[in-house]
DNA sequence: GCTTTCCTTGACCTCGGCGTCAACGTTTAC
DNA sequence: GTAAACGTTGACGCCGAGGTCAAGGAAAGC
């Protein structure tokens, strides 16, 4: 299958997989004429990156997943170092929640206090006039 | 004031200030040499900034809150726009937090898979040996 | 006077993940 | 036969918030 066949099966474009091609993520074939020429199994690959990138996974944080399939394993995730990616981003999404737990309850504190600053007396923080 | 003491006593440096002065956020008066001369109010707009800034604001979502201050509030939520932003900042938190939270779930399944798959014993989820 | 430090403007660099355009070759449809 | 639609590589653009030079003036300490 030809570049274009393979962008519109996985859901993105001829330029993004050249571009994982480029890092290193993806390695084409090519036919006679100089076309790249994609199977299956790098149908299965640009999906478990997009997968990935989804979740919110940087391109080089797919690189042990992509590595995995390519040795063999039928997922991506069943190699050691996808696992400790999988671990360091749970550390990080729980560190962000509680960052973000933060943010939330300074903007409500804030909004708070400048409402009851505020002379608009349609804004009275006892009625809820949304 | 000169440029870098404003930084200093802002916590940011000289080249931030400047940015901030290019983005129209910020007006220097100058001294006879040619060099930018701050005052009070000037370490006030900055402090808002950086403030707001830490909570997540963009440069540009700072704007309304050091335009109320220039328009002589004594803070910088004290005029509609300011609150405006706040309640879409609260919002999108808000979507974020949601976002994160279905993250932090497919990446446990996904790792509870992952676990399940693999032959090592010493990561049975059963113990918990951090 | 001399050196170091601070100030000025201008311009390019960074990062991630591509979009977009250019200039050219290939395949496909009619 | 020829035009449209695909493919190729290369290179620049974008976003945000500045960092980092470079080349020059001003100020401050000795």
């Amino acid at each position: 299958m030809r570049i274009s066949e393979l962008a519109k099966r996985t859901g993105t474009t001829a330029r993004a997989l050249r571009f994982y091609e480029a890092q290193g993520l993806l390695e084409a074939g090519r036919s006679a004429n100089g076309y790249r020429d994609y199977g299956e199994r790098d149908h299965r690959l640009v999906t478990e990156i997009l997968t990935l990138q989804a979740i919110g996974f940087s391109l080089d944080e797919t690189r042990p997943f992509v590595e995995c399939l390519r040795a063999g394993h039928d997922t991506g995730d069943s190699c050691a170092d996808s696992i400790e990616v999988y671990e360091r981003k749970l550390t990080e999404v729980d560190a962000l929640l509680e960052r973000l737990g933060d943010v939330r309850a300074s903007l409500l504190a804030k909004l708070g206090d400048a409402l009851a600053k505020q002379p608009d007396p349609c804004r009275v923080p006892s009625a809820g006039t949304e």
